[in-house]
DNA sequence: AACACGGGGAT
DNA sequence: ATCCCAGTGTT
């Protein structure tokens, strides 16, 4: 082994005995490498589809806290199945894209309905909860049973694309089906809970997006990408263009009670926010506040403007008590305004 | 295939 | 500013 990187011997992932010895080099340097992070010290299917659900499109620094405190507040799928969705809400507050709560929420209810309580084991049915879709069954299978079964993230997308020196972009259906191929085609029949989570680990820490280390990478003689330039792959669609946008809203307080509307839509769906200011008061008046977010390729300005208390609240709209703002779930910039404004 | 969906971290 | 992040569901 130590002889082929020494005369840089160059292996090929196609041959099945380089798989196999692929596999144990990368599962030796997690063993040692791997960080210890709260989700890999449990094999409990819950707990572990709770860190996924949160792990979409979220960093792992971010996550943490928001894990530790849901399982103290819904420590086993029964629980979470018999909460409140309000309560739900409240707890993903500020971890953003919503409906992984609704459908973590409706997940753990599908299994205390249709599973006795019982997380299935067989990938097809974990596949098949809500919210859930090829890579999140996947982890569940392999981190929480040992299942051999293929997974691609950000991660193993990236450090993949380079072990094969895909050329194509990785976010379109081609470059998605040679990924997915090539994770089937290395995943190992044993020890996938291990080898899963040593490619992961090999992407966020050794084969980063930028300024890959290639030198202490343990597979770098199975990278067909070490003699080009690593940090070019992977090749990845163009980005559209920003565009801004203003959006007004109302600051009413009425018998220490603020006025809230609750987002019906898909964006923020059950979450509280300032009510819309469809008119920005056409009277010219000053914003209370203002203040800017990115939203996907917008870059929002909210503003916040006094307006009158209405005679009764609209649809969707009720009075919150100011001391109880705390409480109720609120949209991220709503939340960053609101407790400005309630200074 | 394109889009919607949040929010924060890192450079 | 810009890119990125343990993606999924809808159109």
């Amino acid at each position: 082994m130590a002889s082929a990187r020494k005369t840089g011997t160059r292996l090929r992932l196609k041959e099945p005995e380089n798989r196999a010895t692929f596999q144990s080099a990368l599962i030796e340097w997690f063993r040692q490498h791997g960080r210890d992070l709260p989700w890999r010290r449990t094999h409990d299917p819950y707990a572990v589809l709770v860190s996924e659900f949160m792990l979409q499109q979220t960093q792992v620094a971010t996550v943490i806290d928001y894990y530790h405190r849901w399982l103290e507040r819904f420590p086993t799928v029964e629980a979470l199945a018999a909460a409140d969705e309000a309560d739900v809400l409240r707890m993903w507050e500020g971890l953003g894209y919503y409906a992984r709560a609704r459908n973590l929420h409706a997940a753990a209810r599908r299994v205390r309905d249709e599973y006795g309580g019982r997380f299935p084991r067989e990938l097809e049915k974990i596949a098949a909860l809500p919210g859930v879709g090829r890579y999140t069954a996947g982890a569940v299978a392999s981190f929480a049973f040992d299942l051999s079964a293929p997974i691609v993230e950000a991660n193993t997308a990236r450090v993949l694309a380079r072990l094969i020196h895909l050329r194509i972009p990785i976010d379109t259906a081609p470059g998605q089906r040679a990924l997915w191929a090539a994770a089937e085609e290395l995943t190992p029949a044993a020890e996938a809970r291990l080898y899963n989570s040593a490619l992961m680990e090999l992407g966020a820490t050794v084969c980063r997006s930028r300024a890959p280390q290639c030198l202490l990478c343990p597979v770098l003689r199975y990278c067909a990408a070490a003699p080009h330039d690593p940090e070019r792959l992977p090749i990845k669609k163009a980005r559209k263009a920003t565009i801004a946008l203003t959006e007004d809203c109302a600051w009413i307080v009425h018998e220490g009670r603020l006025l809230l509307q609750q987002g019906v839509g898909s964006r923020w769906k059950g979450l509280w926010k300032l009510p819309p200011l469809a008119d920005p008061l056409a009277n010219g008046e000053e914003p209370l506040m203002q203040l800017a977010y990115p939203f996907t390729h917008y870059q929002v300005t909210l503003r916040v403007f006094p307006a009158p208390a209405p005679l009764v609240p609209g649809a969707n709209q009720a009075w919150c008590p100011l001391e109880g703002l705390e409480t109720v779930a609120m949209a991220a910039p709503h939340r960053r305004a609101v407790r400005q404004l309630n200074k």
